[in-house]
Formats: structure tokens, sequence, C-alpha cells
DNA sequence: TATGGTACAAACAAATTTGTAAGTAATGAC
DNA sequence: GTCATTACTTACAAATTTGTTTGTACCATA
């Protein structure tokens, strides 16, 4: 792959953190973008393009490279229809159907708390 | 501040991120150690000094960090005890609180997966 | 023959996150 | 007066994440 890091204290906590149950799930769902992708994927299966339209100012890059790590992490498949123009659609795993309800009480954290400090203005 | 970044696509993606409950609520938690942070501090009251020692390898400088970053988003109460050597502890606020169900979840999803994961080496 | 749409890939660059090393203040013990 | 302890701070550097730009393959249609 790309050029494995060393043996340095960045790794050890890495390993160190990846070792935990709950921060190895965590990083499955790491990053400004994944959690996002899976939550619009858990409604229906998109298209490549029709992720981009969720986010405006994504760039193709950034949702290619995050598709293929959720598909590493076997949370989404990928189905490729040999058509032309070219087909291909996103689905979510059932290990990632597990996260849903678990994005449905941070979303309701994320509503309540929001509010709270908005009214704190 | 810190030198405060333009009206790239960067930032717009991060306001349309932070926009949405979901997203709000992950960024809270975001990054290596503010979960695990948080989740130790959920069975009680710790120092610095202990919070340090929970992890091995984490530097001094990151564990201030991140304690920083969860006082100024209320999730941490700093409490400075006036002694020398000086005493300072950390603990949950109730809106931290509120996360540790959420953890309990993620945990047990990564309990769950990783075994998976082993068993089909 | 030229153009267009889809789903990318590659080379490069900027921004952010994380880590390293050293130093500080206060004060009591030796 | 030197040392040790705690909870940091500062300046710097490395690593990772995210974004920009350009280009590709495929064939259909104009």
């Amino acid at each position: 792959m790309t050029a494995r890091k060393e043996n340095s204290t960045y790794t050890l906590n890495e390993k160190f953190i990846t070792d935990c149950d709950l921060t190895y799930a965590a990083n499955k769902i790491g990053g400004r973008w994944k959690i996002v992708i899976l939550d619009k994927l858990g409604d229906r299966k998109l298209r490549f393009s029709e992720l981009k339209k969720e986010f405006p100012y994504i760039s193709e890059r950034m949702l290619t490279l995050q598709l293929r790590a959720l598909e590493q992490d076997e949370l989404v498949k990928r189905t490729v229809y040999a058509a032309v123009p070219p087909r291909v659609e996103y689905e979510l795993t059932s290990i990632a159907l597990e996260f849903l309800p678990i994005f449905c009480q941070l979303s309701a954290w994320g509503k309540k708390n929001k509010a709270l400090k908005k009214s704190r203005s």
C-alpha cells in the first residue's frame, strides 16, 4: 500500500486505540465524510453521482476515497452495472445497518445540544 | 485564535457538515482521543496525571489540547485545587453523560465486528 | 468526426492533526 | 540552594487528511 509508517508513538497510540472496542468502532466511521455517507445510504441505494449531489462541495476524489475505504471495511457494497454510460450503486452491508440506530441517537444528541447552545447565544 | 481559514470548499464543507445534527455530534467526539477520554471519565473524575497513565503514549500536549477542547465544548468540567503541587480534576458534564449509552453501543458494535473479522482470519 | 455523460485515477498542494523536546511556576523536602 | 512534583506551555516538526486540477475509458448520439 502507501509506505507504511514505522514504530513511532503515533503508531503505538494507533494500535492502543484500535485495540479498544469503542475506538475500533469509532475509527470505522471517523473523518469528515464517512458518517454522512453511511447515513445517506441508510435510506436507500445510491449511485456515485447521486451521492455527490448530496454533498455540494465534496470533491470526486474524496467521495471515491471514502467509498473505497468503506468498501474495504465491509460497510458498503459496490455493484457495477456493465452499461454505457457506466452505472455503479452503493448500498450498506448488514454490519453497517447496525450503525443506524446509533446514528439516530447521535443525531438526537446533536439536535438537542445544538439548540441549547443557540439559546445561550 | 489561530489564523482563520478563508472561504474554501474545505470551510464550506465544514459548515455543511456541522449544520447536520448527526455530524455536529460526531465532530464533538471526533479525532483520536476525545472518545476515549470521555469514556474514561465516565467511570469517575480523574486528575491530569491519572488520565495520562491511562494512555501510555499520549503526549502531555495532546492530552492538554483535547481536554481544553472538551472543556470549550462543555463536555468536561475542569476544577483546579490551589495546592502545591497543583491538583486538577476533570469530570464529565451532564451533556457528556448523555453520550455514555451511545459509547456502549459503539463498543458493542466494535466487540462483535472485531470478532467477526478475526474469525474470517 | 466531434461531443457528452459517468465514474473514476493520478499528480500535486494545502490544511489540519498529532507528536517531540524542552522549559515554566510554585513550593516543600532534603 | 538544589531537587522533585504536577500540570501545564511553547516552538518546532512529522504525519495524515482533505482538496485542486487534469485526464481517462467507455460508447452513444449529433
